[in-house]
DNA sequence: CGCGCCGTTGATATTATTCAAGACCAGTGG
DNA sequence: CCACTGGTCTTGAATAATATCAACGGCGCG
């Protein structure tokens, strides 16, 4: 249990503490809810292994995936502060996170300056990846969402030593569309018409970028 | 300067030094940039009087209004225990700041739990309220985001004390349509079509919701 | 008073959705 | 081992929603 959850930058005694504030790993199955909307907040997690969804529901019963949430990200942070959850978290494979007592955190956060400056970081950049979503959802067409939302999810591989452009969705059409605002006959046509322009290869969800640049310049296209 | 810029909930000595920690008001004319996209991040912006827009930036240069913000919203919370600011602030009428240095406010909440707590409470809630953004962007139907946006002023408008049925559109066509992911002529075209249909008045920017219940039967109609 | 931004409205074009049918694929039970 | 089944994915045709292009009216500000 010597890595850490929390990839701040401590030493000495301030890491001891932050490990002791990560709890032990939880086990996800494929398909689970790691929590749901309005459960109450207690904790934030963190994604050890594997692929989970968030969803946002609206009053009227409409579910919209939020965000795909890989390795070493933090998830829950919109229930912070608060009672319950304002989104829920799915397992889209067999996934393991830690659990991140909030009560404790927001101890340790008071005690160790850096800590709760790293806090502050991961807040803000959810902030920010929420309004990168919003300008892809509002100002982009069909193909530039598909393209911008390959591009990530390529980026993000790649930060974590995974291959870039050759990997697996983990999500179906449907998911995808949800969080691009599509239906999912236009994410399949998608695919089928980026593969007609060699942009990528797809077999289900097997996903083979190959040309990054093209799909870069279909992104910013738009002045 | 007794009147408190962040509401908290405290008491006594808290209090004063919260007090000490806002800084004086900042006056700014209509079109003024309170700060802009990339500007070093250093404090947070309480709105005493006016409204405000904020605003995304894409990497091409597509601009899109992330939020209004009216009398009491805290803004500027995305730079938060960053660098830089991730969206710019305008104001859309003569307005009225208070400024909020963050280095003081971050020391602050370090000794003062209640602001902690609140200003954790501040973040997620801004996170929530992106969510209902991405929500409204990505599953709901031109007419149904033009009945939300009006509801969600009207709502706030209340909570002001200010009529919630008649009010004064700060933003012009365009910046609506911006925020809703919508070109200014269908903003135009939704304004007069619920006038037709009797769900409010309008004239240029004055608008008048005559029937409330309809346009919440319009924003929860899909299941 | 006039100029420029703002707003409205119409006609048309484009984009994405809807409806529908069928293919594919993995897992299951006979 | 094979047929069956449910979920997923693809594709086509028709339709609906929204954007685009264009013209004009009006208001406010200098």
């Amino acid at each position: 249990m010597r890595e850490l959850c929390l990839p701040v930058g401590l030493s000495g005694d301030d890491l001891k503490a932050v490990d002791a504030a990560v709890g032990n790993r939880t086990r996800l199955k494929k398909g689970d809810s790691l929590y749901r909307t309005g459960d109450s907040f207690a904790a934030l997690y963190a994604v050890r292994l594997g692929t989970l969804k968030t969803t946002v529901l609206a009053e009227d019963g409409r579910e919209q995936v939020a965000g795909y949430h890989l390795q070493g990200d933090i998830i829950g942070l919109d229930g912070l502060g608060t009672e319950r959850h304002g989104c829920g978290a799915v397992a889209l494979e067999d996934s393991e996170v830690c659990t991140i007592p909030f009560e404790h955190l927001e101890e340790l956060a008071r005690d160790v300056p850096p800590l709760q400056r790293n806090l502050h970081q991961f807040l803000a950049r959810e902030i920010s990846r929420d309004h990168g979503v919003m300008l892809l959802l509002g100002s982009m067409r069909a193909e530039e969402r598909l393209a911008s939302f390959l591009l990530n999810l390529s980026e993000r591989y790649r930060a974590r030593g995974y291959s870039s452009t050759e990997f697996v969705l983990r999500m179906t059409r449907e998911e995808i569309g949800s969080y691009l605002g599509l239906k999912l006959e236009t994410v399949s046509r998608l695919f089928s018409r980026f593969q007609e322009e060699g942009l990528l290869k797809v077999s289900g969800r097997n996903v083979k970028l190959t040309s990054v640049a093209a799909l870069r310049q279909l992104v910013g296209q738009r002045g």
